[in-house]
DNA sequence: TTTAACTTGTGAATGAATTCACAAGCTTCT
DNA sequence: AGAAGCTTGTGAATTCATTCACAAGTTAAA
């Protein structure tokens, strides 16, 4: 298959976002003029992500919401359930297990590890918080899809190699560091201190 | 000034860092390959990414690190403090304000905003929790620069006309919502439900 | 002083993503 | 059945971002 770009994927995500919240509206069909209006983008655009993965609508109609919708969660790979482990229970790792958006699409947080004896034994938002050591043996058993990453900046890569080791194939990342992996392994980085200096930026370079 | 890709920012916002940690070993010059290692890059990357401002660096020899790490907190606006009020104060609101990284680069949180009662009134790391009713007025006073929004999907487009209104001009949003602002106030969102469809993606079309 | 070894800064070339523009297909109305 | 009105799907054109490649400048050593 031809390489799709991530800013692709990004949108076909909020493409899907939007058609559930028509398909909830009850309206059957939607035009590639309307998604983008919603998007923020124009309907060429719309038209040109879709063409990547076939053709989807009716010519002077538009797409059926339902099927567009259903199509997308496909192509996301978003009509099966992916098992994730948070690394690190603090803050970050707290917001997320209580973070209702994953279960509803399929995300199912399984377990989250951390170092700190006070918190392993407990549970975080009905999630059982283990110690780290025991996480390469329950693996085993469990089968994770997805690390989530809310380990100290210093940490981050030695837990990502523990977790390529035991051959987890995608990683989201919330240490703010650059992070090394394997070619087979996707990693995802959400750093907020670059968020916030693209705003300082913006905020001193207008015209 | 020519219009700077957002990627660039994030890749200088990422050098800044790198040199950051040069200078806290001690060393003085560093050449954009070395950069371009550390930041996953290449080197003509750097110094395009560079060049758009100036030339910083010495041919034969590299880049001062105090003198670039310098010139790229001014390009980024971080030699000045920016305020930024947190409009939600949830878990993910309590977890922003605890992460340490904001203060140490020059952003300050000044207050967190919320419209629940048991929240009013109280601290979130020490930063105070007010009625979000009050935000229009503490405005005038306190001119923050930044607003974080933290509050739900349905819920976002109507902060966002808020602080527009009281004219903030760079909003960073964690709702999972498409916004619109005038073209004169930067918006970024964070959204986490995409970052973790885009890891899906990857998983379900590998070749 | 000359040479060798580096490294920058930047036009030119390439590659990638977006937008344009229109033929082709579907629906509805007369 | 024909015409009018929409809207898709997609090559071609354009715009934007990255990479190449090299002249020019600097340092260090002989």
């Amino acid at each position: 298959m031809k390489r799709i770009a991530d800013s692709t994927v990004r949108r076909l995500s909020a493409y899907l976002r939007f058609l559930e919240d028509f398909e909830g509206r009850g309206l059957t069909t939607i035009s590639s003029e309307e998604l983008a209006k919603r998007g923020g983008t124009t309907s060429a655009q719309v038209r040109k992500d879709l063409s990547f993965f076939g053709s989807f609508g009716k010519r002077g109609l538009g797409y059926s919401v339902p099927e567009l919708a259903g199509r997308l969660r496909e192509i996301l790979g978003l009509e099966r359930e992916w098992k994730i482990i948070i690394i690190g229970a603090g803050k970050i790792g707290a917001a997320l297990a209580h973070y209702r958006g994953f279960r509803q699409r399929g995300f199912s947080i399984i377990a989250a590890y951390d170092n700190h004896a006070d918190k392993i034994g407990r549970k975080l938002e009905g999630i059982p918080v283990r110690d780290i050591e025991q996480m390469e043996h329950d693996v085993q058993r469990e089968r994770p899809d997805i690390a989530v990453l809310t380990v100290p900046a210093d940490e981050a890569q030695g837990m990502v190699d523990r977790v390529v080791k035991i051959g987890i194939k995608a990683i989201l990342n919330f240490a703010p560091a650059q992070l090394q992996a394997p070619a087979d392994v996707t990693v995802k980085t959400v750093n907020m201190a670059m968020e916030l200096e693209g705003l300082s930026f913006a905020l001193t370079n207008r015209d």
